[in-house]
DNA sequence: CAAACTATTCTTAGGTT
DNA sequence: CAACCTAAGAATAGTTT
């Protein structure tokens, strides 16, 4: 029957991997969720998923509706910004409630805090490049409320 | 003796918090990488090190670096104002080849990929709000090149 | 304080329903 | 498919070095 062991590397088989896929990030957020709890560590993870193919719509009508809220809006606010960068490309909010908590988040200039950023996957080509600034705000509460839920 | 069996709620004790943090940490960047390996998944995750504590300077300095270089530039850049907006919140970039693969990734406008954001941890205080436009972009390819490594 | 160790618990691959 | 099952394998709390 030979159960278990996995060599690590792709796994060729669509259902096998998404069977994969499905349970593995079940187990990472229940650690990340565990880890979280235990040591009063906040953070969050984005994961690029290629298995859930409905949401397309959706994203298209938040990015319309982010754009025309934005053209209204001129206020600064680095936080709002980088929700923004995040729904410009065409990151579905799943819990608006959570983002909203991790806005606040990163508000807080608590300077005995570091952050650390830690990439999950690592393509193979790289080009250094960086940032940008001279930002600024929308309010639009109405935006993204359709997130469901993990 | 009494091994194992950690209820799970935040750990009062320093070091024993400590060391599960650090614990915690590395398994689950493991898993990570693991189903990004096996699942073909790419992502990535931001933590909040509070145990961490000499990074302030090297974080002060590149957020100096970083509003001098935005303010001469102007090109406009999602990814770019994306990478921004982490900097800009004092988030210390530790891999900068792996932080520029990030940002390939979301150039990419991969109609068939959907992506979710995952929060990790939910502070008890909520309020709606969101996004922002109009963004200029920088080109800085000495900033941030002191990125260590987790 | 970090690394190594290991008994114990936790997770999950592959199978079944 | 999804949900459940379960032994093999992985992860780690507490301890030692």
């Amino acid at each position: 029957m030979t159960r278990k062991k996995v060599k690590l590397s792709y796994i060729t088989k669509d259902s096998a991997r998404k069977s994969t896929f499905k349970k593995g990030k079940k187990g990472l957020l229940k650690k990340a969720s565990e880890l979280s709890t235990l040591c009063g560590i906040e953070g969050f993870m984005i994961i690029y998923n290629p298995y859930d193919a409905q949401l397309e719509q959706r994203i298209e009508q938040a990015n319309k509706q982010l754009k025309r809220q934005c053209r209204d809006n001129r206020e600064k606010e680095t936080t709002q910004v980088m929700f923004q960068c995040l729904a410009k490309q065409g990151l579905e909010i799943l819990n608006v409630t959570d983002l909203s908590d991790l806005g606040w988040l990163l508000e807080q200039n608590l300077k005995d805090i570091d952050k650390k950023i830690y990439t999950l996957a690592k393509p193979s080509h790289s080009q250094s490049f960086a940032p940008a600034a001279s930002t600024t705000m929308a309010t639009p509460e109405t935006m993204l409320k359709s997130g469901g839920k993990v």
